[in-house]
DNA sequence: CCAATTTGATTACAGTTGTAGTCAGTGCTT
DNA sequence: AAGCACTGACTACAACTGTAATCAAATTGG
């Protein structure tokens, strides 16, 4: 299980549309992106091109067009990114980075019952 | 208060140096990264070159070299970085994102008591 | 059937990053 | 005094990024 390929911030974006759902055509990506991105549809196919290229993602000839889908699945990344981050931000001291977090942002009460709940669960084992 | 000049991951271990210790010669600094980063003293040089131009940090002359130190504390980059990632990998959503470290990160008992201390601290606002 | 459109492929181009090398001034050594 | 050793300044250069434009082939509207 050798590191995935790294994607880029504008990739990752192309990425989140891919993994919610797929596949897709390029159109329909552009369509998703380019209003909140301010992206011109060129970009998004580019930025298809280059995943295609680095192996993130797949896709198979529909007619005259392609239907992508993602070759990796989402978890493969977010664990990526999480251990860059933590190691990059963190010295790879996930706890105080867990604590970090949890004083600075603000937490609803909902939130607070939610992760005592997973810590409860994770003490049990 | 803009948002802080983007850092590269060499130019965190930079960093990283200097909010560690500081103020430090750019020798000094090359003698605690080259061995652990594989980097030659010039690209120590490089970077710091690089910081000092996009303002992250300063210096002070001292006889014919610099002293560099970091012109942004460590905080407001511990807090972009975060914010960039949270945003990038869960949507900007901070409790999943929690939850998944504390779901997935081997975590010790120590670790579970600490963040439930946190979090019961916390909860008295 | 021919022109206009659409799609993927290729090319563009500047800014950032990793990773140094070269150059010119200064002070240390003999 | 002469040269060498260090320092910061400037230069190098390829890969990756953001952000498209152009081109050629296929499709569609008239």
């Amino acid at each position: 299980m050798g590191k995935p390929p790294q994607i880029s911030d504008a990739e990752w974006e192309v990425m989140k549309v891919l993994w919610e759902q797929s596949p897709r055509t390029a159109n329909e990506i552009a369509e998703t992106l380019c209003e909140p991105m301010a992206w011109h549809p060129k970009t998004v196919k580019t930025l298809l091109g280059r995943l295609v290229k680095k192996g993130v993602i797949r896709y198979r000839e529909e007619g005259n067009r392609y239907l992508y889908r993602p070759a990796l699945p989402r978890e493969r990344y977010v664990e990526e990114e999480s251990r860059s981050f933590v190691d990059r931000v963190f010295g790879g001291a996930a706890t105080p980075m867990l604590v970090h977090f949890v004083e600075t942002m603000k937490l609803t009460e909902d939130d607070l019952a939610e992760l005592r709940a997973v810590l409860d669960r994770k003490k049990k084992e």
